[in-house]
DNA sequence: GCCAATTACTACACGGGTGTAGATTCGCAC
DNA sequence: GTGCGAATCTACACCCGTGTAGTAATTGGC
């Protein structure tokens, strides 16, 4: 197998390996094994476990990233901000919903995640919500008295956990349960 | 050392050795590094690090839950909301500035937290998420339209992540600035 | 058909954490 | 001071994941 098709195989393995397993158990062992093959096919292919997690990391992140930025607006262009929050949060959903095993990982739902993980993380976050204060920023008005960043930081925080309940308890809550508890806790407004 | 008092010790050095590098590297050696004892010691007051997680995570579960339900009313005391919503905010991230060695694993601050402690956090904020429940219900009255639950949920997420923002950058996000934002969120209801 | 390169495997040494058995030290009762 | 018991240490065998060296098999060019 040519070395790029492997390692595309290699890195699935190892999603599937960390959605069933956490990253407890994401060894060059177990990752060779889920591939069926042997460890040193993963060595030549990676050369170890960190260039492997930070490989499996810019595909996931380069996922989620794409997904998470087609739902915010051009910078400067104005919008219906009510509206928004809830299309906005509707994609997100919709989106995990459709790609669980990216998502998963994304949200912290895989146990055992270490530094280099969150970190990769945090810094998506960071760039999503400098975007989500951006838009908030311009459709607000400058002269708002409202705490711009702590107000993205927020909604990005309750979008990840609606993420991680429908993941985690689909029965429970489904999409439109959360979605119209979202929009009724945007209602207070009126 | 009497074996209670040595438990204790055992605790104490577990818990820095977690706050300072995480669970992947919680081992019966750090453990035992950290109390300047020998291994044997630990084996001999725990049997393993199993049942020494179950006591840490106990000792821990306790001390957070009972900071937490202190902030609660009684059930069925009517409260002012909007007050009582902030004033359980304040008490929260007073509670976690003066203890962050607890409560930083409590929020998932440390790294590679393994299924066990996932669980046990989750199963505290069931509890939590009820009680929080309650007070909304009682207090919205019961022809609210709110989704209590998810309300709940919501509002708890909020005060975790804004005791994470507290406890990681506590010069960006000083807890006046928090508490004034979250005061900010709740004036849109006007 | 044959050689060379690529790919993959078997097999080994190493490191670090685990769990336990046996030796040692310390304090206290007598 | 002697002997007993608790607490602690040293030392060992074990497991499992890592990383690598050397070997076998497959494929493409000539």
């Amino acid at each position: 197998m040519p070395l790029e098709e492997r390692r595309e195989e290699l890195l699935d393995a190892a999603l599937r390996v960390l959605a069933r397993d956490g990253y407890g158990q994401l060894t060059i062992s177990a990752i060779a094994a889920e591939a069926g093959v042997t460890r040193p096919v993963v060595y030549d292919a990676y050369g170890g476990i960190d260039p492997l997690l930070h490989a499996l990391l810019d595909r996931t992140q380069q996922r989620a990233t794409d997904a998470a930025l087609a739902l915010i607006p051009a910078g400067g262009v104005p919008v219906e901000l009510d509206r928004w929050l809830l299309e906005a949060a509707d994609g997100l959903l919709q989106a995990v919903q459709e790609d669980p095993e990216t998502w998963g990982p994304v949200l912290g739902l895989a146990d055992g995640a270490p530094p280099a993980v969150r970190e990769r993380i945090e810094s998506t976050l960071v760039v999503l919500r400098g975007f989500v204060s951006d838009v908030l920023r311009t459709n607000l008005g400058p002269e708002t008295e409202l705490d711009v960043e702590v107000v993205a930081h927020s909604l990005i925080t309750l979008a990840q956990e609606f993420a991680r309940l429908l993941l985690a308890k689909p029965d429970e809550y489904p999409k439109e349960r959360l979605l119209a508890a979202y929009a009724g806790m945007l209602d207070l407004r009126r």
